[in-house]
DNA sequence: ACATACTTGCTGAATGTTCATTCAAAATAA
DNA sequence: TTATTTTGAATGAACATTCAGCAAGTATGT
């Protein structure tokens, strides 16, 4: 009986998802270091169960288990369900910060090579998953009716949207174009957001094709700085 | 005691939203009539419950309680739970469809005028709403892990879309821009669709504020055609 | 070395709550 | 009466949360 549920048990966590191994390097034993490799492994568990059955359906159960752990370990790394979503959404929205940051960081002091990049960024394979852009969503859809949701997803958040206006405005400045730079700015950032929400409903979209269509924008507004192929 | 729970009943009744005081112009007893009439009912309180509480949180409860009426009527009227949010998105697509056909038959024949028609109509009062952009949300998190959302939340659908992107076929022809219909297209839905999304965050945006930027990029992109103003 | 207590991470059965669904009975209409 | 609509208590399933105990380490004492 006892042979049984251990050997159970272990097949269970045979099913230990890539992202523990990446992080394998870091011993599994230590104090300290497994407490946070346990908070991340579980978060990444989150992650998928949010993308395979959607917010409503996602369960302490399935997050354990998709984690090869037992059914009490959620609150015991976390204290409610509550508050392992909420980790959740503040890794994940820490995470588009820091890629976008980083974009910037990246393109030079150029600003249409800063407003190209960030464009990008958005379309870059590490952050546009199929995984994450459905995680985003759930989050999304309870955004409205939860505060501490609705803050984290303005991740995509003021510093962003303001970093957007100052490099309409430098564009405008430089090219003399005759656009009001903020109405310009929402709608760019708009655009990319419609454009993950459409990936994610995954018609035929594909990453490539948001990205055309995101430039194909950034083209006809700024026609003296891009082409569809980059930089003038 | 049943006077107690009769005078109950009745003050929960007084709740009954306006939306069911405008149909009471259909009589509240004919056999076929109050059938239809209750599924309008349970399907506006829905569409509050929704927009309040989120989809995660609606519950059949606090949707008979919305219409006023018993904890049982909505297994009664719908079968279940799911045909009921079905029922309610079905609901809200077909309205939304007839919205912008009946936009795009007003506009008259005129290339220009439709496709300003039809982005006016996507931020008209009738649609645009907390209330309404809320629901929305709600089902498009649940919808990338339910096929049966995912169909009607695409009400913004083939024939939506391609509507588009005739309409930028036909004005590149008239005005001889050097632009990609279908992307043009695909980022003109993505934004308005952005748009609604940033509307139901509640940032400061407004309707007015919306529709603004979503004209700025018609501007932008067919400036032979539009002004922020209208037609040329 | 070895034994002992103490710490920490983890397990999984038990508990209680929330909620959709059912249904017998009541109200209302035909 | 018979048929239809509505009610609200009862039922049962799904789930988050709790907690007593196990396992594996780690520190302290001998």
């Amino acid at each position: 009986m006892f042979l049984h549920l251990e050997q159970k048990n272990t097949a269970v966590r045979m099913k230990l998802s890539s992202a523990v191994q990446e992080t394998a390097d870091q011993e599994k034993r230590g104090r300290k270091a497994s407490k946070e490799t346990r908070r991340q492994q579980l978060i990444e568990a989150t992650i998928d169960s949010l993308a395979k059955r959607g917010y409503s359906e996602t369960t302490l159960a399935d997050v354990a288990d998709g984690a090869g752990l037992s059914r009490g370990i959620v609150n015991f790394h976390f204290e409610s369900k509550e508050k392992l979503l909420i980790a959740t959404l503040q890794f994940m929205a820490d995470e588009y910060a820091a890629h976008w940051n980083a974009a910037l960081e990246k393109a030079g002091s150029g600003v249409a090579a800063q407003l190209w990049a960030l464009v990008a960024a958005d379309f870059d394979r590490r952050i546009c998953t199929k995984r994450k852009l459905a995680a985003w969503c759930a989050f999304w859809g309870e955004a409205k009716s939860r505060p501490t949701y609705q803050a984290l997803c303005g991740a995509r958040d003021v510093k962003y949207q303001e970093t957007f206006v100052a490099l309409c405005q430098a564009l405008k400045a430089e090219g003399g174009y005759a656009i009001v730079a903020e109405a310009t700015a929402l709608a760019l950032c708009a655009v990319m957001e419609g454009l993950w929400l459409r990936l994610m409903m995954g018609d035929g979209l594909t990453r490539e094709k948001a990205h055309a269509a995101a430039v194909e924008y950034l083209v006809a507004v700024f026609p003296a700085h891009f082409t569809r192929e980059g930089l003038k």
